[in-house]
DNA sequence: ACAAACTACGTTAGCGCTAACGTAAACCTA
DNA sequence: TAGGTTTACGTTAGCGCTAACGTAGTTTGT
């Protein structure tokens, strides 16, 4: 390229560079630029404007070290797949965003051994805060945490008693809300479609939720087809092939693990002549976007997750810059009758 | 916390304590832990277990500020919604993470100034390389990024003359292919559903290409509905609506931005008692997980997304290690020719 | 008018690590 | 065995910035 050699390419400038050209000492411009107490509004505007004249940006590393402690913020989440936690990482993001603060991203894959080495690599960058997905971290990341002194925000899942901050929604109990839901529409025989146990805590977690509900009736769930590791349109619809080629089950409705899994069964019953809701009813989760336009709405919960996204990023700057808050935060779910699911009690 | 008492919360061991422990200089434990040249085996071993033993890991900045330079990466993406980027970005993210590095994701909304702002914070991070998408970027950025002599790598859109490397695809030869297959199935009074001029610009070029296909033949576009600002279901759906209700036009087949979008307008269409091939035609892009469950697989052009992801990282990596490289990289897309357009020619 | 208090700077000493260089000991080579 | 080469360390000097402290000059109170 000919400009390289039109531009002699002069290193990026330093603190050193701009209090050169304003006569002034470092501190003076290291005060100034950060907006610090110190120096006077007129020295300040000065050093400002040759600041920015030279294209002086802060060195963010050397500013991190010397503060011991970096204006990054680690987000670990499970999946980017499916617009969950793009959703509720978006939320996040641009609250942060605003104050400042970048964010690192993890993709864990639901593994908490792939969490904690993540968590460790992502101490050393002396990271402002740590947002973690979920309330289940193995013993060494909380050990790993506790003595790196980061605030911790636990996000989507719910507990009490976070390691320090958490936002999220009882999943155990938005389970039972749509079991609860489907008992009094009088549905006697629920089947399940998820992803293996233990891969997705959360998924697991609301099951428990609905199987509890049906136990109190006596009701077990008659299948439960768990075999997919991924949540995806065509998961779903492969699992309802399955539930449906087994003839000795014989369900009146089926709870998916979110929405997309279930328009995949839907696809399933209505290329397959299987009435819904008459012949079945089909359950979704999370109220994804795909739901606003389908003739027939599935019958779902919606989380609100870009602003629990929002909600969790003030916390959590509140908690860096040392303001005493509340330290969780509880969010509800909403259980919205679609048309995948009868109108009203039936027996 | 009871614990915490317990434990009384030593710092964080930095590198002098591992060399205190080891009975070795500090730059004994340095060669060691970076697994250089200049140490015997037998005292590598040694170290290292007391390093694990303490839990001593480097400090990221103080690594970054030494060396200049960090094992950041940052990526722009003009949106986390919608899962085309979410897969670019987790193509990168696996390759980058096996080498060591880590991202820093910002999310531009599509605008050229954001990125511009991000580029500038980000580069006082001395990350490893920036990863920015298409290839329009203001003369600013431009300008920073030579300054900063970091490797840049443009995704998604295609250009010949990168400012360093690109991955992508040819979306104007990407466009004109879909409108060529549309041509020879005999498709003459084409209508788009997009976004907002100048919003998207992979878009924008795409449907110049299919421009240039039906101009060829003189034919133009009887309608562009391009109101929407986001392109999904939901605004697919109801571009598609204000299309219906214009009685002055009269398409044959409808291009959507994306295959999201065709389906929320292929549902208004099934909604609205418009047969889908036989009225209308309906064409997608970039061949999403929607489409692998529909008994009425919309006709798309599949856009490798994952492996773009991964390819971009490798040929990034290459250029942050130094090794010689060819710059470019040009994905096609392979057009799909599902059940919502015309199997075959008719006039 | 003079000590006390404040303001606006500058100077010094790191933050935790590594590149570059120095040096002693071990290993060759003819 | 003398001289050179290699290996395995240690020492020194930063990377670019800021906290903490020091010191003039200015303001305030009585």
């Amino acid at each position: 390229m000919i400009l390289n050699k039109k531009t002699p390419q002069k290193p990026k400038p330093k603190i050193e560079e701009v209090a050169e050209a304003a006569g002034v000492s470092i501190m003076s411009v290291s005060r100034a630029m950060r907006g610090v107490e110190g120096i006077s509004q007129k020295k300040r505007e000065q050093i400002l404007k040759i600041a920015r004249r030279i294209g002086y940006y802060p060195n963010n590393v050397a500013v991190s070290l010397a503060a011991s402690s970096s204006n990054l913020v680690g987000v670990s989440v499970p999946t980017l797949f499916g617009t969950v936690f793009s959703e509720i990482y978006d939320g996040m993001r641009s609250t942060l965003e605003k104050s400042g603060f970048a964010t690192i991203i993890d993709v864990s894959d639901y593994s908490i051994t792939h969490e904690e080495a993540w968590v460790e690599r992502m101490i050393s960058w002396q990271p402002a805060g740590l947002v973690l997905t979920g309330v289940d971290h193995s013993q060494r990341t909380r050990d790993a945490l506790r003595r790196a002194k980061i605030p911790v925000l636990e996000i989507w899942d719910y507990t009490d008693d976070p390691i320090d901050l958490c936002v999220g929604i009882n999943h155990v109990q938005a389970g039972a809300q749509m079991g609860e839901h489907l008992a009094q529409l009088g549905y006697q025989n629920p089947a399940y479609v998820g992803v293996q146990s233990g891969k997705d805590l959360r998924a697991d977690r609301r099951l428990q939720g609905l199987e509890m509900v049906f136990l109190d009736a006596e009701r077990e769930f008659c299948a439960k087809d768990r075999l997919a590791t991924v949540a995806t349109f065509e998961s779903g619809y492969q699992a309802t092939a399955r539930l449906f080629e087994d003839e000795n089950i014989n369900p009146d409705v089926i709870c998916y693990l979110h929405d997309n899994m279930a328009f995949g069964g839907l696809m399933y019953c209505e290329q397959n002549g299987i009435s819904c809701p008459e012949d079945i009813g089909i359950v979704g989760y999370n109220g994804l976007a795909i739901n606003e336009v389908l003739a027939k709405r599935i019958t779902t919960a919606i989380t609100p997750r870009y602003k629990m996204g929002q909600d969790s990023a003030s916390l959590l700057i509140a908690k860096i810059l040392g303001a005493q808050t509340k330290s969780t935060i509880s969010h509800s779910v909403i259980i919205e009758q679609g048309e995948t699911t009868r109108s009203q009690f039936e027996n």
